[in-house]
RNA sequence: GCACCCAUAGCUCAGCUGGAUAGAGCGUUGCCCUCCGAAGGCAAAGGUCGCACGUUCGAAUCGUGCUGGGUGCACCA
């Protein structure tokens, strides 16, 4: 039930209604016609900016709109006041039972109020983390774990069908490294001295992978070359750390849907077939790159190479698919790799990025653009750096100095839930602090704790209320007389549930998962702020005498807490019933 | 040199695809526990929305040009 959108249709509707009695033009767009909640309370509970935004089309006075439409609205029972203001703005104020509708759905629809069907079903892939298979996630995928697992949670809440997916990038010169550190462990699991060559992966996290190599191949590869033991040792290796890194998902709540390999795609013409269908668009040609300017390398010389036509997309130049010793760039298996993703059939697709891959937008959203025929958009999520502090200090990570921060670290101390909700208390295109003190801080500063407050005094009252004999179960809830939530910092929190339904929408279509944690913290401010007109007005306290009034208020206290739940579920956050 | 991102209260940040007198938290000042959890709440002070033009009924929001910060810039992934 959003409220919102049920007022918007009931302004469209008796616009077309001053359409066929004559007093408006025929052939008007209503798209630009909205129905906000007014900056000011005091202007209403509801405003709609239709007669400005008709006045030009129609030819006529806003004000004048502005009349006609509110003497056409007035006739609705919900409306109780439409009143013109300003340039041009009408004025709503819809009567207290429309308040308490809201309060009744959120406890009849539970999780479902607020659930939309803006995706109609549509398929929807969203690519995150994707990060390297050379060693644990360290705090720098963190973010962008949990801004991606938020974003598929809030797109299930609206309609869509999301696909989880990360792509692992096996198939470069990395996954060499990662063998050949490997293999050093193996030699030490041999009781050999390990040579951890300048260039290879230095990690502990390794030495597990060398011990297993020594149970599966004993010490029969310990004098062979590399050309013997690569792939084996390779595949070996990647498979260890693909399954660390699901376990460092996992610690974060996190779960893919699908893993997609780019070794995968080699020799299977995938990629031939994604290029040659660019070719056949003329998007592929053989050329040289000129030097880039400002920062010409010591050793630049033209090369012949093939190129993507990506400045047909907007890109700066054009991008190199292969190399000019004939082997694919990291771009191709990515453009064959997004190609199949537009081949399963998603109808968009979404990658959360970190902000350091921003130079690989364009040329990614043109390689979508041209392989989809525009049909299938693609949005890329950048997500900004995180900025570790620790006692007040930035929290520099070193390899060397054995600051390195994994993810395991982060979760194992602030805990998965205040980590998820601090990452999405920022949007993503703006830098983050994660001040190691502060997010396990008790109060107001911390917004996690401060949501997870008003949902624990939500239980509260209701097991006070059950210790009284009172029955609070939902069904009982829903069947109270919500009559006598009259008060209007009552029904100013109703107003606050009313908006969810909204906001859900709204972050939705933006694809802003951060926008449901900030919504929570003001929805919570508002409880607690109510909480406390209790203790100077003993009427505003949710459990009085009266059985019927305290049903009434603790069904409001309930709904609040249905919302928290949801919206906490949608970051993947574990509501707290009581705190400690 | 080019591209992308950012710039809003002393500090950290929201701002709902262009709406009314720009909002929170922290910090500062003054209040509120005989009472459902004060781990909270109320109130005050605090702003040329980086700058300048432009678009229009109307701009923090859109466009252009600057300024200042971040990131990335051929055969790396």
């Amino acid at each position: 039930m959003n409220i919102f959108a049920d007022i918007r249709a009931l302004v469209v509707d008796a616009l077309s209604a001053l359409q066929a009695e004559g007093t408006l033009p025929q052939g008007l767009d209503f798209a630009a016609v909205t129905v906000e909640p007014p900056r000011d309370a005091g202007h209403g509970d509801m405003a709609t900016n239709a007669a400005m935004v008709l006045a030009k089309p129609t030819g006529k006075a806003p004000r004048a709109i502005a009349e006609a439409l509110a003497a056409r609205l007035l006739a609705d029972p919900r409306v109780e006041a439409a009143d013109v203001a300003g340039p041009g703005f009408l004025n709503l104020r819809l009567v207290p039972g429309v308040w308490r509708d809201v309060v009744a759905a959120a406890l009849v629809q539970g999780q479902d109020f607020g659930r939309s069907h803006y995706g109609a079903g549509a398929r929807v892939n969203v690519e995150f983390v994707s990060a390297n298979p050379t060693g644990p996630m360290h705090v720098g995928h963190v973010r962008g774990a949990v801004v991606g697992d938020a974003l598929a949670n809030l797109l299930a809440y609206t309609g869509f069908e999301v696909t989880r997916e990360y792509y692992i990038n096996d198939g470069g010169a990395q996954v060499d490294v990662l063998a050949r550190s490997a293999f050093e462990r193996y030699r030490e699991a041999h009781g050999l001295e390990p040579e951890i060559r300048e260039g290879l992966y230095p990690g502990d996290y390794l030495i597990p992978v060398g011990e297993a190599l020594k149970e599966k191949y004993g010490d029969s590869l310990l004098d062979k070359g590399e050309e013997v033991w690569l792939a084996d040792v390779r595949e070996f290796a990647t498979q260890m750390m693909m399954q660390m890194i699901r376990g460092d998902l996992a610690a974060l709540g996190v779960s893919m849907d699908v893993y997609s390999s780019e070794k995968a795609l080699y020799g299977t013409g995938k990629i031939e077939a994604a290029i040659n269908t660019l070719r056949g668009m003329d998007l592929i040609y053989e050329g040289t790159l000129a030097p880039p300017k400002g920062k010409e390398p010591e050793d630049w010389e033209p090369r012949m190479q093939t190129l993507f036509r990506s400045t047909a997309f907007g890109d700066d130049v054009d991008r190199p698919v292969m190399k000019s010793d004939g082997s694919w760039t990291y771009f191709a298996p990515d453009i064959a790799y997004h190609y199949d993703k537009v081949q399963r059939g998603f109808h968009q697709l979404i990658n959360i990025f970190g902000a350091d891959h921003g130079g690989y937008v364009k040329r990614m959203k043109a390689a979508v653009s041209a392989l989809s025929d525009g049909r299938v958009p693609l949005d890329i999520k950048l997500v900004q750096l995180v900025k570790l502090w620790k006692n007040g200090e930035p929290f520099k990570m070193s390899k060397r100095a054995g600051t390195f921060v994994t993810l395991r670290d982060v979760v194992e101390r602030a805990g998965a839930d205040v980590t998820r909700f601090i990452m999405l208390t920022r949007k993503n295109d703006v830098a983050l602090d994660f001040d190691f003190d502060k997010v396990l801080e008790q109060s107001k500063d911390n917004p996690v704790f401060y949501v997870q407050y008003a949902n624990a005094r939500v239980n509260s009252v209701l097991r006070r209320a059950a210790e009284g004999g009172m029955d609070v179960s939902d069904a009982a809830l829903c069947g109270a007389d919500l009559g006598h939530l009259a008060h209007p910092a009552e029904l100013a929190l109703a107003k606050k549930i009313a908006e969810w339904p909204r906001l859900v929408d709204i972050a939705a279509r933006g694809n802003e998962p951060h926008r449901v944690a900030f919504y929570l913290y003001e929805l919570a401010a508002d409880l607690h702020g109510l909480w406390n007109r209790g203790n100077d007005d003993t009427s505003l306290r949710f459990i009085q005498d009266d059985a019927a009034t305290s049903l009434a208020k603790i069904a409001l206290v309930r709904a609040v807490g249905v919302v928290i739940c949801s919206g906490l579920g949608i970051l993947g956050v574990t509501p707290v019933e009581e705190m400690r």
